[in-house]
DNA sequence: CGTCATGTGTCCTAAACACTACACACTCTC
DNA sequence: GAGAGTGTGTAGTGTTTAGGACACATGACG
């Protein structure tokens, strides 16, 4: 829940470091929201922000969105219409990988991407 | 949207035919909501329920979970913790397969079950 | 005929979510 | 030493979520 929050707070801070246009204030004004809410997310005194905020901040930030929604505890809502579409395929598919190897998974997304079906 | 009401309905009217334990208030009763609450559900009056009670539902109508949650816009909370403890790898492999024919998802389904890695 | 069960209409609500507004203290920098 | 910019504290707000309470009309049935 405050992995959330030090995880932003060391991404801007990097930033910040070479570029003081990663300030809290114009950081916040860039993806729109006021500075005190970002300086409490940072601070985890508040609940990571809605999906539409997150993704803006992990494009300002330059992270990856689906790494800062799961730090957040979300999942992608793109993510969820695949799923939704088919419910009993993914749903299958999802659990077992659950605790299969992450090179075994990825061997899987090449397989896919070089499209063999 | 109403989608969920009128397969709720459906499925607990053809099990009503054959056994009177199936009306509206002891469905209500047993998966432990209010009969007026049920009733809108299945009019599409409100919105789908809770995860936890959509998945009570599910089971006293004997139907699959991840297909109700689906209908009710909903992705059962565990797949969402599989995506969230590697997103980057599960985002990836979800968004491959988002136009993937079922038969080509299946085969993946086999394939891993069938424990290769 | 009484009563039991059925489905539904109306009203209400307690939390959670996702923020804004504004004032304050500190720092730097020119 | 005035102004600009920085981060933070306090308080409050609109919206959504997820239902509960209770009364009512209708119908079945013994």
């Amino acid at each position: 829940m405050t992995q959330f929050g030090t995880f932003v707070h060391a991404a801007r801070r990097s930033l910040q470091a070479g570029d003081r246009r990663y300030s809290l204030r114009q950081v916040a004004k860039r993806i729109s929201v006021e500075p005190s809410y970002l300086s409490k997310i940072e601070r985890g005194q508040v609940a990571p922000p809605s999906e539409a905020a997150t993704v803006r901040l992990a494009m300002e930030l330059d992270q990856d969105p689906d790494v800062l929604l799961a730090l957040g505890g979300k999942v992608s809502s793109d993510l969820q219409e695949v799923i939704r579409k088919r419910p009993r395929l993914f749903a299958q598919l999802i659990r077992e990988l659950r605790d299969a190897p992450d090179h075994a998974v990825l061997r899987i997304v090449r397989e896919v991407r070089d499209g063999d079906w």
